[in-house]
DNA sequence: AGCACGCCGACT
DNA sequence: GTCGGCGTGCTC
């Protein structure tokens, strides 16, 4: 119990709840008294409550007020890594501690005695009148010595029903028992050889390795093409880290992408990982939770919110696609998993992987400056080459209205489908058609509650709004100025496309990725094995086909519109595009056939695009850092985000202009401030919201700053304030 | 978060 | 006269 005080019985302590209060309560120790960490429930006013003693009390409270810990919880106490990591965490994203308390106990039946249940197993004496069907139940016994099995398990593996069992027990054949029913996960072997390894592959392992032998904290960005093997070498540190008995944690942007993670696993080390995420079940979160605390779990795969799982002995975690947007939660708590996975490392004196072909430029300029270690993969896997990269001039392409696709793609299609190859085209941009107009008075469809334009989804024959979900039928007549069938697309989206590709290439079998296709990860995952044996000649595809699949077969990517992600004003737009096309055009060619990837833009000059044509990756970085520099922003400069919002834009607007006019301690700390202006997201979920924007210098103590600056505030009626500490989204 | 206390409109 | 609206405040 390192770091962990014991307080006696009687003893003031400090015990923080995730009920909102600005700070811990202070409660007498219970009999037996209690540790620092502990989870106990104490009494709150007329409820029962769950809490974690954090210190010592104060000294001043009334002591004919105070109240007992009504008991200490059957779980592992909060380790002193976790509290100081929630901590710092909330320090750092100026959170509430009751809420990030909130997000280290998403467990479900904490404040439950540890769940039991009565299985069975052989008995020391055999029955002396052994009939026909004891004899069965016996031999199922006898055939998996030392197992235990549920009545209802054991009655039908035997096929005898349960009152054979019961009998048998009566006897003292079988013997009947509690155990617990959340089971530790079964070990991984990580002794097991793994795949054979490229020289740069191995000798990026074994550097991770000796990182993780030497047991301090350090973070390492691996950078290295798509096809390149990162998982494999990363799973040889995981493998160091179980060697050690330690914990590994690797986290992934997406659902999506677990289940071909996990075979991997499995084939690595001849057993499934433990998974978590918002997909699995109460049983499944409670035993994760309690077996992380216990040590009882090796690896674990998942989502951001694995981060603060109890985890008893952490030794590495691995963001993989750590580029990825999806790391930034933008909801709730408001924070980048990928800059918390680094901290919760430090912490733990773990080690921390960063692994993406196209790192952000955060974690580029990290290894730059030799804060991060650097591994790169230079070779991908096997024969296969990068894919040649060619622009296509939409200027010069001539098409007509309504169409996408330019002869130059088409032809290129062509070639690869007579050669029984596939080809993917990649538009990043769900549904049907972006925008509906009428044509008689211009009027767009928008969304009633969200300041958003409305996506056509001919699938679901209805218009959605894609900022919060909600659907609307398509209009017959404008409901503007009530013409009768004007309504019109505008616009692409991978729907139309595909309408498109099914005219031009009739005889080709078309397979359509969309997030909003799939029901279930399961149906999209057998999509993708079915496209990836050969079952569709085009693949049409969102962003969700720049992640990680392997499509042997496929040798033509085209890029219906790079440009939409250079528009706007979002600090990241180039970079965004550099990924996203980077990592699109990496499915082409990675088996031993040479690939082919079109780019269609109206601006072939552009520098983002040249460097992709030019697979100037480290010009693009340097670059790209060289802007950020000059202007001061992230990870050059400091950004923080104060969203407003209210059901009245008004009331929203009066906050923000009264917040910029009284913002002394910015200015002390020379930060400046931009707007009230409207947010990213201006309208969601029927609320108004509006930003303010602080820019400070990478040094300046902005977090204390603005904590002084918020403190008087006092938020009236509907009004509702949060601090997005460096903000992603910008336009 | 809950739950109590408290001060102004439409009902028996 | 009272029931009840939800604004404000408290919980060791």
């Amino acid at each position: 119990m390192s770091g962990a005080r014991f307080f006696e019985a009687g003893a003031r302590v400090a015990v923080l709840t995730s009920q909102p209060l600005e700070r811990a309560l202070t409660y007498t120790a219970p009999e037996g008294g209690c540790w620092q960490g502990a989870f106990v429930e104490v009494p709150l006013g007329p409820r029962k409550v769950l809490g974690v003693v954090w210190g010592a009390g104060e000294a001043g409270f009334d002591a004919h007020r105070l109240r007992a810990i009504r008991r200490v919880l059957d779980v592992a106490p909060m380790r002193a890594e976790m509290r100081a990591f929630l901590e710092r965490m909330g320090d750092y994203t100026l959170t509430p501690m009751h809420r990030m308390l909130g997000l280290a106990t998403r467990a479900p039946g904490l404040m439950d005695p540890p769940s039991m249940r009565r299985v069975y197993r052989m008995g020391a004496t055999r029955p002396n009148r052994l009939t026909d069907a004891r004899q069965k139940v016996m031999a199922a016994l006898d055939a998996q010595p030392g197992a235990a099995f549920t009545l209802r398990e054991l009655a039908e593996l035997a096929g005898v029903s349960p009152s054979v069992v019961k009998g048998l027990v009566q006897l003292g054949a079988v013997i009947e028992e509690e155990t617990p029913r959340d089971l530790p996960f079964p070990p991984l072997d990580h002794a097991r050889p793994g795949k054979a390894l490229s020289p740069d592959q191995r000798a990026a392992a074994d550097d991770l390795r000796a990182a993780i032998r030497a047991g301090t904290f350090r973070a390492t960005l691996l950078k290295g093409v798509t096809g390149s093997g990162k998982t494999e070498v990363y799973l040889e540190a995981v493998a160091e880290c179980l060697a050690r008995g330690r914990q590994a944690l690797v986290l992934l942007p997406e659902i999506a992408l677990t289940a071909e993670f996990i075979a991997r696993v499995e084939a690595r080390f001849g057993a499934r990982p433990a998974e978590w995420h918002s997909g699995i079940t109460m049983t499944e979160r409670r035993r994760l939770w309690r077996m992380a605390g216990a040590g009882e779990v090796g690896l674990v795969v998942g989502a951001r919110s694995a981060l603060f799982l109890p985890f008893r002995e952490l030794g590495l975690i691995v963001v993989d696609e750590e580029h990825d947007p999806s790391y930034k939660q933008e909801e709730g708590v408001l924070y980048s998993a990928r800059d918390m996975a680094v901290l919760r490392a430090s912490l733990a004196g773990a080690q921390v992987v960063l692994a993406s072909a196209t790192p952000s430029l955060e974690s580029w300029v990290n290894a730059e400056t030799g804060k991060y270690a650097r591994l790169t993969l230079t070779s991908r896997f096997g024969d296969a080459a990068l894919p040649e990269m060619r622009a296509l001039d939409l200027r010069r392409e001539d098409l007509p209205a309504g169409r996408w696709i330019s002869p130059g793609l088409e032809a290129a299609t062509r070639a690869r489908l007579s050669a029984g190859e596939q080809a993917l085209f990649f538009i990043n941009r769900r549904g049907y058609a972006p925008v509906t107009i009428c044509r008689a008075c211009g009027h767009q469809m928008g969304c009633a509650h969200c300041d958003a334009r409305l996506v056509e989804h001919r699938f679901l024959k209805r218009l959605m709004c894609h900022q919060c979900g909600e659907t609307y039928p398509l209009p017959e007549a404008c409901p503007a100025c009530g013409a009768e069938g004007r309504m019109a697309p505008v616009g692409p989206g991978v729907e139309r496309l595909a309408e498109e590709v099914a005219a031009l290439f009739p005889e080709a079998r078309l397979a359509v990725l969309s997030s909003d296709l799939f029901a279930s990860a399961r149906a999209l995952k057998d999509e993708i094995g079915r496209i990836a044996a050969g079952g569709a000649d085009i693949v049409i595809g969102t962003q969700m086909v720049a992640k990680g699949h392997n499509f042997p077969l496929l040798t033509l990517v085209g890029v219906i519109d790079a440009d939409l992600g250079l528009q706007g004003s979002d600090l990241r737009a180039a970079e965004r595009t550099f990924q996203l096309v980077r990592q699109v055009s990496g499915r082409a060619g990675r088996a031993e056939k040479p690939g082919l990837c079109l780019i269609q833009t109206h601006q072939p000059e552009h520098p983002v695009i040249r460097a992709i044509l030019g697979g100037e990756e480290e010009a693009f970085w340097a670059a790209e850092a060289a802007e950020r520099r000059a202007a001061g922003m992230p990870p050059y400069g400091r950004l923080a985000g104060v969203v407003i919002s209210a059901g009245e834009q008004e009331a929203a607007f009066a906050l923000g202009d009264r917040l910029a006019r009284g913002a002394a301690p910015l200015a002390a700390i020379g930060a400046q401030i931009f707007g009230p202006a409207p947010a990213p997201i201006a309208r969601l979920r029927g609320r108004h919201r509006v930003r303010l924007l602080i820019k400070a210098d990478k040094s300046a103590p902005l977090q204390s700053a603005i904590r002084q600056w918020l403190a008087p505030v006092k938020l009236h009626g509907d009004l509702r304030l949060s601090v997005d500490i460096d903000p992603q989204s910008f336009y």
